[in-house]
DNA sequence: TCGACTATTGCAAGATGTTGCAGTAGCAAG
DNA sequence: CTTGCTACTGCAACATCTTGCAATAGTCGA
């Protein structure tokens, strides 16, 4: 009896992880779940519903968004939005981190460990709030763009 | 010579901010221009339709976003997302700020200076880049709603 | 006041998500 | 292996933006 198929964690479990909760584990589960299991970092919403119909053409974009939500509720997924406002999702775990975004050059990069700290730090001594940095991409200019702008 | 119309501040001198650049003042821009007028703190694109529905039912909404996009280079207006993504306008000066926002219970506070003071000098710190808090919403999960997750 | 230049508009189509519903098909029990 | 419950799927319609294009209409100079 081997299994299903052979998932890198932490994908392995997720079929059973469905059942124990009165969910489903469905072709169509499958095919987002593979995807996400070879997928490094962040997708958008739209890149991976164009790489389920690579695998499967008959791939439905509200059956995968619904999906997504069914996976963020068993934590493998956060999703989160770009500096345009779309949906981007991030694979946990090691894919938690914010983004930050130049409006100026385009260019995106990870937030780095002590801005993160900053941030979750602050409105957690403040307000007792817990931030989600993964949910945010942090809009501003970038310094070479700051400093060319000023002539 | 009376004013076009009696704007208020800073809205009085739109239409020659916009004949200076080469642009044109029109009856739609005007509509746009007296919702904004009329608004106080934010909108969201589809607020701002309707709005401008109500002075003139006639209005698309391509226009409007476009006008905005006019509008965000004289810097009357800033553009940000809200937590599911959507667009959100805010009119400046005066309301240049950020959300908080709780994914359970769903509700919105605005950044207070302290933490927001954190946030844009921890980047300016480290690598120069500017900020733009304005256009962020910060995600989480407040005091109540984290100590209500741990039963 | 008239004419020409070109910024804007309105419209239609497309991208990205979301939602309601009826039919389908997992899954656990017998 | 059946059967029944109900979670899921597929579809269609809608919400929010964005973009290309031809026609319109502000502006400015003569």
């Amino acid at each position: 009896m081997s299994p299903v198929e052979s998932l890198p964690e932490p994908w392995a479990g997720v079929r059973d992880r469905l059942r124990l909760r009165g969910l489903r584990w469905t072709p169509q589960r499958r095919t987002v779940v593979e995807v996400l299991a070879a997928t490094d970092g962040h997708v958008t919403g739209a890149e991976l519903i164009e790489r389920c119909r690579d695998r499967d053409p008959q791939t439905i974009p509200s059956t995968v968004y619904r999906t997504l939500d069914v996976l963020e509720e068993l934590g493998l997924v956060r999703h989160g939005h770009g500096a345009d406002g779309r949906e981007e999702f991030h694979v946990t775990p090691g894919a938690e981190h914010g983004h930050l975004h130049c409006a100026d050059c385009g260019q995106t990069w990870e937030i780095r460990a002590p801005q993160a700290d900053a941030i979750v730090g602050a409105f957690r001594a403040a307000d007792g709030f817990e931030v989600d940095l993964s949910h945010v991409t942090v809009v501003g200019r970038c310094a070479d763009c700051a400093g060319a702008a000023d002539e």
